[in-house]
DNA sequence: TCAAAAATATACCAATCGGTATATATATAT
DNA sequence: ATATATATATACCGATTGGTATATTTTTGA
């Protein structure tokens, strides 16, 4: 790794969960300077400008809970327990995850939403990738003959992670999370009920 | 109603759309006088400063969906219709939602979140209100022997709101209501299959 | 080791930021 | 109608904004 690679990191490490809390217009280029304690000129040395930082940090952020989230997992190789995980993974990380902000997929998606388009893209992006993560444990429990052949598997996945981000939402601003906790038993009982066999 | 108060409205209603999409950082005071045909003078005459005016707004934005909510489902008495027609609120208005910026009290809270607590605990309270506004309307269908006495009516109303929430995130990004109506098509299902009796 | 290349710091830029003191214009109550 | 109170506009403030040109330092490959 070269040492621009090095400082670039250090860019993204350092900023990550600024830019998750104040969001891109909230956070300035002296909270970066501030963070990393290095100068402008370094900063603008690696990026382009204020808004490449913003769309590398959501990547840092969104790939840091994915691999979170995939190490969580990573133990267990049938589908239904790959599912109980999942859930489980949420249900004991949400203090961590609130710590740094909150979802960095639900916090750049309404920063972004109607002022960056290409931020946006990048979201939308990143939401189709989880959605169709997910959707490949349930057709993996399809084929270990654990879960029914005839759901509708990326239904139940976005279903699944949407209702996961509006409990993360109440859960923030209520600063309490059971909230949370509602959605993920509601969530497991979808599973028991309709995709178990 | 005093100038005053006249102006008052006029800057509120003049930039509801602007805070709703730009949040409270991107949004300037520029913006404000832009919209409003205005000049600063005028804006701190009514307002003490940028986060008032930010305040104002955000209950202006919550209030004006609500009223929208409450005319679109005061036609109906019974509990069950109430509830029907509030999903149905959701999907037929969800173009005009997203062309103001999206749900208000998810863009204020991931907005305020981690930077006003002000703001954040005027969302809170926004929160509670539509939270206890539908588990009235379960209550309602309890005592109209419609609804199963059993259930935990806030419990069911947070679900819902928080299901919801979720679905205009994921349709938003996405620009396309689908997954919005898998979320509602969802809550009718709970609503028939755990709440009617 | 040493020169070229790359990275970082310094010093600066115009523009804009949120906010205010004061002057002017407009309502309002008598 | 007029005096007073209120509302709005003008003109300004220092600080900060994102960004850049250039000098200096550090890294890298020969």
């Amino acid at each position: 790794m070269s040492k621009a690679d090095l400082t670039r990191q250090l860019i993204i490490e350092k900023t990550a969960t600024i830019f998750n809390k104040k969001g891109f217009a909230g956070t300035s280029l002296s909270d970066i300077t501030n963070a990393t304690g290095l100068t402008k000129g370094s900063i603008y040395g690696n990026f382009e400008n204020k808004e490449e930082v913003a769309l590398a940090v959501f990547k840092h952020n969104a790939g840091e809970l994915w691999k979170k989230k995939e190490n969580w997992i990573s133990g267990y190789s049938d589908a239904k327990s790959k599912l109980t995980a999942l859930i489980d993974f949420y249900r004991k990380n949400w203090r961590e995850l609130f710590e740094n902000g909150g979802c960095p997929v639900m916090n750049a998606a309404t920063d972004a939403d109607d002022v960056m388009p290409l931020m946006k893209e990048r979201v939308k992006k990143t939401v189709e990738n989880w959605v169709n993560n997910v959707a490949k444990i349930l057709e993996e429990g399809i084929e270990q003959n654990t879960f029914k052949p005839t759901i509708n598997t990326v239904e139940y996945s976005r279903l699944f992670i949407m209702m996961i981000e509006g409990g993360i939402l109440f859960s923030k601003i209520t600063d309490k999370p059971d909230s949370l906790y509602l959605v993920l038993d509601r969530v497991e009982k979808i599973i028991e009920n309709e995709i178990l066999i």
